[in-house]
DNA sequence: TCTGGGGTCCTAGGACCC
DNA sequence: TCTGGGGTCCTAGGACCC
């Protein structure tokens, strides 16, 4: 989440039209352990064991990171982004098992229909995780029959945030999982989240949170107390007090029903030993330049990155043909 | 153990125009 | 001959997230 479109609100969450009138609620939907969940569906033997999913599904080789693990996995310490061979260390029983795309927009595309078969609107944000928009008296009743709807039309279960904000119905999610329902309002937040980092903020990671640690803020109610003029200083007259309204819970925003138009598209790649050549450079920066751009007909644009770890990555936009 | 691949939005700065 | 200020459009790069 960046700074609002238009204008910078520095008064706290106010009631908005579609979230937060009265009996008007955000809710977050998200899939628990996404990836592993629907790995474990198509083979069910893997229930209860610890499964890792990421890369080619061969932990020996480098350069491959957990893209998800299931929680049993979890609990030896493996997480999403770490490396393969870290995992293989942590938890040398899991199942780890490859990557397959087409398999998990499958399931995310259901789980979306789903949701929008009731009358909500729905704002899908990546493939595991939605924000929805409600009339509801009793919004942990609602939260309750999406994940019911949702569980037996795609047998995936999910954890469902609820809030006056979508910032905190999307943390409320992380108080809610796995599979459970929680609630985060405007009276609760600063009581809930006060004292925790600003990076328990979503939107705020470390590199914004070591330059907040340099302005004497490291809490989220110090930020939401910050002075925002200082904060526009540092940060520039939109993204600074834009930083103290996430501190408070976040903003009225809208959940918007349109349908997802990508922005862009691109395709990388990280080989296991690095390209040295540069006719084989040129090779592959032109497939994946090719890839990118799809179909002869797209009129869709994107980037080719060829980069190395901890080296400066280079990316040129590409055009419609 | 040695760090993926796919996205989003924002900002700075250059080109160009008035 | 030099210069200002503002506006729009564009891209690379930064930061963040799943
Ligand atoms: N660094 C990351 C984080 C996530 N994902 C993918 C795999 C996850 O399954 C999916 C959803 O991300 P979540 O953060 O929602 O994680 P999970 O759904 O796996 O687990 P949780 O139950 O905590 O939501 O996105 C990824 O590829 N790389
Ligand atoms: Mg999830
Ligand atoms: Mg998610």
């Amino acid at each position: 989440m960046g700074p609002p479109a238009v204008g910078t609100p520095l008064t706290p969450p106010r009631q908005g039209s579609r979230a937060s009138g009265d009996g008007d609620w955000v809710l977050h939907v998200d899939l628990d352990q996404f990836l592993a969940a629907v790995e474990v569906l198509r083979r069910p033997e893997l229930a209860g064991r610890p499964v890792v999913v990421g890369g080619d599904g061969d932990p020996s080789r480098p350069r491959q990171v957990v893209a998800t693990a299931s929680y049993e996995a979890r609990a030896f310490g493996v997480r999403s982004g770490m490396p393969l061979r870290l995992a293989a260390r942590k938890c040398p029983d899991a199942v780890f098992l490859p990557s397959d795309r087409p398999a998990y927009e499958a399931a995310s595309a259901r789980v979306m229909a789903t949701l929008r078969s009731f009358p909500v609107v729905v704002e899908e944000w990546g493939w595991d995780e939605a924000f929805v928009g409600a009339s509801s008296r009793q919004p942990e009743d609602l939260a309750r029959v999406l994940q019911a709807r949702v569980l037996a039309e795609t047998g995936l279960s999910c954890a469902v945030g609820i809030g006056e904000t979508k910032l905190q119905a999307k943390t409320a999610t992380g108080f809610a999982k796995p599979g459970g329902v929680a609630r985060l309002t405007r009276r609760t937040w600063i009581e809930t989240m006060g004292d925790r980092p600003v990076t328990a903020i979503w939107g705020i990671g470390q590199r914004t949170a070591a330059r907040l640690h340099d302005c004497g803020v490291t809490t989220v109610v110090e930020l939401a107390m910050a002075d925002h003029h200082e904060l526009a200083r540092r940060f520039g007259p939109r993204t600074g007090p834009y930083l103290r309204v996430l501190g408070l819970g976040g903003d009225d925003s809208p959940v918007l029903d349109e349908p997802h138009v990508p922005r862009s598209r691109s395709r990388e790649v990280t080989f296991e030993h690095d390209l040295t050549r540069r006719a084989e450079i040129d090779e592959h920066v032109a497939r994946l330049a090719t890839e990118a751009r799809g179909p002869v007909c797209s009129s869709a644009g994107g980037r080719i990155c060829p980069a190395a770890f901890g080296r400066c990555p280079l990316s040129e936009r590409l055009h419609p043909s």
